[in-house]
DNA sequence: ACACCATTTGTAAGCGCTTACATCAACAAT
DNA sequence: ATTGTTGATGTAAGCGCTTACAAATGGTGT
């Protein structure tokens, strides 16, 4: 007491309990090896000292962590949250821990968290989408560190992946909202630079156009980041449009929270002036009013998937599958007939 | 090429620059002790061959991690989402790493992550709110991780925190209510076990009663955990109480959306049958409608100054001083003037 | 020409842990 | 008694890096 001592080691305890700094690591490693009595005398050790282990020192000895790294976009909204909780408790079950960072949709943050998170010992990498430079996965493979690619499922792709096509989600919506009448389509995208998700989502809509003899080209397109106000400041000027369109299609449920908030601001009824499209159906999308026409996407499931896989592969048990998860249409309350008064 | 190859090390790099590690190692590190041309020949090296520094390694032999860790009790809603953000931000203008794990609310889990993060050299922790076993204090003394409170600020606590006083915050508001003549005040609160934020924010609403003469065990009470779900749940519980409460005031805006999804769901008026207040102040309080009058925390303020203090702490520059954040009354119009004709 | 200093670089000792291998004890089979 | 076998434990060699200290180098001032 007032003498300040610092964090007891592997040595320490190993002393406490008489016996070798093997027998200690053996002991909190793989129980079996060690006989009961010792143990007992060990894990006693342990507990007196409140002895953790340090961590870097077993990651470098091992050349194990037991950690997984995970690179979203963004932690600002929601889009991300459900799925990473679903993932990291299915690895947390697995005995895994995982290190999350966000790019901020930017290609060099993300090669930088990359670097960092192997440079950390992660044992394996989760990432967003396909599109990357293809020195990045080099990397990987030169650190053999195994990869799995999420929120998006694409059978062509070399690398694995456990997502859906965002262009079939979005076309199966698109599809909806021509059945329902609509002919002018605006859409209110996600930067597609740099992200096959949201080139997707886009493709999807132009796909179904065309499946129904409409010409893809008079879709109305803009591109913003998934921000709320983003999603606002587009809607706006989409109703300053003459002919305005019948219904804005939004790449996310964030940009069309944000349309709906501005729709609320200009007076401009939903849907009975104008209906309005998700994406996702994170929480936002059944609070909003009116509640929000979207697809869903079952992010648990998703997560779950990818830790499941994930692991497989870091522990060798796989080479790497790939998984398609279903997404399904929400019919809500902001998609409706149109109404060629306006 | 063909030859799988493994990671590059220092070693490596020395060799192919012709110098020593520790050259190698002082270019990485302190640029300035090594004389630019060997400087260059050594990055030339660093580049050519990708080498990236092994992390473990590193924080072993220099004992210092330069990564601070955050715990926060969810990342499922948007609560944290905006102050982490910031605190990451200014983090990484000072060259530090944010590790983030949460506790779902768990102290159980909570001490185990904090194990987690020290193990793993963790410089420092930024921990949310005062409410724990003193036995992790000393954990982290004896492990000299300095630590930090957020999003709770108490002059008397011996540990220093940056954030607001919950109490008096919601105290303004709730002073707000009573001044528009509500009279039957309910509330629901988070779970305050283990939460001394909601437990300050309950206290908060019957200060401003008694202050006000009235009688604070007529606070009509519900705890629930925050989520959307929760927030409606209760509200409904509360709409089939006789007499209604005037005014639903939720412990944070979460909990808010739920009512106000709950309350269109049975058809009430916001806010002219009930009124509803929030805290938080997030990006959600802006779309609900009716728009939510509710307590705005400067969350990207409270990042910052978080994270500049906890980095002075880290670096010896500060014993730890407490920083409190000013809160402000954000009206919309979610709240108005009783009508007791129900 | 010399000692003296500052600057640049090299040498090598750990940091705390895991694990291959060596050792040892106890017991069974011969 | 001897040998072999099995299981528990100890020994010690790293893992890839930082850094105290030593050594070498190249001026200065005298």
């Amino acid at each position: 007491m007032g003498k300040t001592r610092s964090a007891p080691t592997l040595n320490d305890v190993a002393k406490a309990a008489g016996v070798s700094t093997a027998t200690v690591s053996r002991c909190l490693n793989s129980p079996e090896q060690v006989i009961e009595a010792t143990r007992e005398r060990v894990m006693h050790a342990v507990e007196s000292l409140g002895y953790t282990p340090n961590f870097a020192a077993r990651v470098m000895a091992a050349k194990r962590s037991f950690t997984i790294g995970a690179i979203i976009p963004t932690m600002d909204n929601a889009i991300f949250a459900r799925g990473l909780q679903a993932f990291q408790d299915q690895l947390r079950e697995d005995g895994y821990t995982l290190l999350v960072s966000s790019s901020a949709y930017d290609p060099a943050a993300e090669r930088e968290q990359i670097r960092t998170l192997v440079a950390r010992g992660a044992d394996g990498l989760l990432l967003i989408g396909h599109e990357r430079d293809a020195d990045i996965y080099a990397y990987l493979e030169c650190h053999q560190v195994p990869s799995l690619i999420a929120w998006s499922y694409d059978p062509e792709a070399q690398r694995p992946s456990v997502g859906f096509s965002n262009t079939s989600a979005m076309g199966e919506l698109a599809r909806s909202v021509i059945a329902a009448g609509h002919r002018r389509i605006a859409m209110i995208s996600g930067v597609t630079q740099g992200n096959d998700r949201a080139k997707s989502r886009v493709e999807g809509v132009r796909q179904a156009m065309e499946a129904d003899g409409l010409d893809s080209a008079t879709l109305t397109l803009i591109e913003t980041p998934y921000e709320i106000d983003m999603g606002a400041e587009a809607f706006g000027r989409l109703m300053a449009l003459a002919p305005r369109p019948t219904v804005v299609m939004c790449g996310n449920d964030v940009l069309a929270a944000g349309a709906l908030r501005e729709a609320h601001r200009l007076g401009i009824q939903v849907p009975e002036q104008v209906s309005v499209t998700g994406f996702d159906d994170i929480e936002l999308a059944g609070i909003v009013s009116p509640a929000l026409t979207t697809v869903h996407v079952p992010h648990r499931e998703m997560g779950r998937k990818a830790a499941l896989e994930l692991t497989a592969m870091v522990e060798g048990k796989s080479e790497g599958r790939s998984v398609c998860i279903n997404t399904k249409l929400v019919i809500r309350h902001s998609l409706a007939e149109p109404s060629y008064c306006s």
